[in-house]
DNA sequence: CATAGTTCCGTAAACGTTTACGGCAGCCAA
DNA sequence: TTGGCTGCCGTAAACGTTTACGGAACTATG
């Protein structure tokens, strides 16, 4: 005898009583609700999922798609392990349990998520690596199954979306180097499928537009969003024939080898050029320590819970005014990499 | 009318033929098993998840099990990433899907382990952040469920593990210091329910002892496995009376604040101090680039989803020679950081 | 033709829950 | 007393599969 029937015969009281005792539903009397939990501790009995989501259509999991292999975003060391943890603290509170759906990359992602959907192996989704064309968005919307993604896409299906806030960053970047005197500035986008990339270029170049500037297409630099991506760029900025004087990094990871090509030739950030990236762990153990955009990523997961639950017809009316479409700002690190001035000429 | 019913009226044959036929089940005309296979893609069907499970009491699913939020291992994203590709890539084969299971930082990882088994989550388990002292290696043992740790454990229950060859790390940093001249080495170590430390320090104190040396206890260094604790170890290191000339570091992300911290202080790896750590990105885009040790991360995944393999009753005969225990060879890269000879007398 | 064996298929039970439904006490008011 | 109401509980159906079992049709063998 197992499961809830073990239970029940324990007790000596039927399945159906067990159940609802369990579940909290009215009908039962208080003292055998009681007597059910305390036996229930006792005898170590959790309900089998299976069979409760097999009568429900219900898992009580929640599902964070990312995808192994790659290095899409560069997003570095414990960028999800962080926002993981922010996501699980909402969750808990409503017994959802959160699994990382783990999509190899020698599967198609599209292909992935239709087989997890009609598994029924999620109740709700959070889509991470958005694509700026992402068919994961309408095939999940046209089945009604609820979602979030991280990172906003061009694919619009009335979709709820957290991201961060990269116009923030660009205008703040640009409006700070410009007033300390710089002209010329470069700036990073990742691949072009990545959406971000369109909207954080859009941004500085209006951003320059408005102190009277144009965003040099020679200055847009494109690369692999790891270490050796920012290595590459740092060589290639040098090698132009009027370099820079100051740069934006998108991503966390490239400030490392970025820094390392600089030091190679010579060149120190704060004195002999300028650089502005995204806050990692490391960013204050550079020499020098960077000027960096950071955020709270416990704090973005626990958003990002929110504005989930708020799409799912069970928790709505908990979270009647979570966000729908929200940008996460970031705050301003000071560091040391954009202490360099231009000179008056 | 849903599922397999549906696929059943369409084709106008009973529910048990077709899921005979779509299981590879004898006892099904090969024309019909077609015709099914045909109409299932054509209808989009896969078996709910639930149902199935329910029924034959398994899931096709292998839980990796993972703590969110704290840095225990010190080891990041791409580490995980990178692993589970290796993974993915061995269980894709026999329709198994990997998910990662998240434990909170408020949960006690105990605790979920026990929940997530009650539920019949997955059908077997790789734990990760291997505790010296690990219960949940016991609890797993007790009941038949077949898993592989990631990291050596004290507690044995004849559990296969895979563990990184710290050894063979030790031993090697050692000698390759000693032939350098240096007598005074440093070594890392993290915190105390974390077994590799005691194999680590051990093994440096045998390869040591084989040289006529001896490790001074004041030259073993605890921190957080994060930049910061690379930090503090220097700033630490720096202080004593008689600092070391060499040290060996056992995490990958402390290099980072141990390079900070002696350049601060003047000291440059490779000229002032030898310095041998754990391969990561960064490591070749440090100044001086960091002698390190490295594996491959999706080499070890394929390991570790083999002996997985080896563990089920159902996979057992097809890896038949797949390794129980395993210590997985890192190999060295030659960086500048070590250069460092001491000076004869 | 009778019998045995083979090939294929349909039927129904089972997995562990949740929940709609009905029913039995006990109580109160008419 | 009668009727209805409330509080509590048991019964059984349902969720979507898999699979043991039995049986029909056909083939082979005597």
């Amino acid at each position: 005898m197992k499961g809830i029937r073990r239970l029940a015969q324990h007790l000596d009281i039927s399945i159906g009583t067990v159940s609802r005792a369990l579940n909290g539903k009215p009908d039962v009397n208080e003292e055998t609700r009681r007597r059910v939990l305390q036996a229930a501790t006792e005898l170590g009995y959790v309900p089998n999922q299976s069979g409760r989501s097999l009568r429900q259509g219900t898992t009580n999991i929640i599902g964070f798609m990312m995808q192994t292999g790659t290095e899409i975003t560069g997003q570095g060391d414990i960028f999800f392990m962080s926002v993981f943890d922010g996501v699980q603290a909402v969750f808990a509170r409503h017994k959802l349990d959160l699994v990382a759906l783990l999509c190899s990359s020698e599967e198609d992602p599209n292909d992935y998520l239709r087989r997890v959907v009609a598994r029924g192996f999620a109740d709700a989704l959070i889509l991470s690596a958005t694509q700026r064309d992402d068919p994961r968005i309408e095939f999940l919307a046209e089945r009604n199954i609820p979602f979030v993604t991280l990172g906003r896409s061009l694919t619009d299906a009335g979709q709820p979306w957290l991201d961060l806030d990269f116009e923030g960053m660009a205008q703040a970047s640009i409006d700070r180097l410009v007033a300390r005197g710089h002209r010329r500035i470069a700036i990073t986008r990742p691949h072009d499928d990545i959406n971000l990339g369109y909207i954080f270029v859009d941004r500085c170049r209006r951003a320059l537009a408005a102190h009277g500037l144009t965003l040099d297409e020679d200055l847009i630099f494109r690369s692999t969003p790891n270490e050796a991506g920012g290595y590459q760029i740092a060589r290639d900025l040098l090698a132009l024939e009027e370099p820079p004087t100051a740069i934006v990094l998108i991503n966390e990871t490239i400030a490392i080898g970025f820094y390392q090509a600089l030091s190679e030739a010579g060149i120190k950030p704060g004195r002999d050029i300028a650089v502005v990236g995204r806050y990692s762990p490391h960013a204050h153990f550079l020499s020098p320590p960077l000027t960096c955009f950071r955020l709270s990523l416990r704090d973005l997961g626990i958003a990002l819970a929110e504005t989930l639950l708020s799409a799912m017809p069970a928790f709505k009316d908990q979270y009647p005014d979570a966000p729908q479409n929200q940008v996460w700002p970031m705050e301003l690190v000071e560091g040391e990499s954009d202490a360099f001035l231009v000179p008056r000429r």
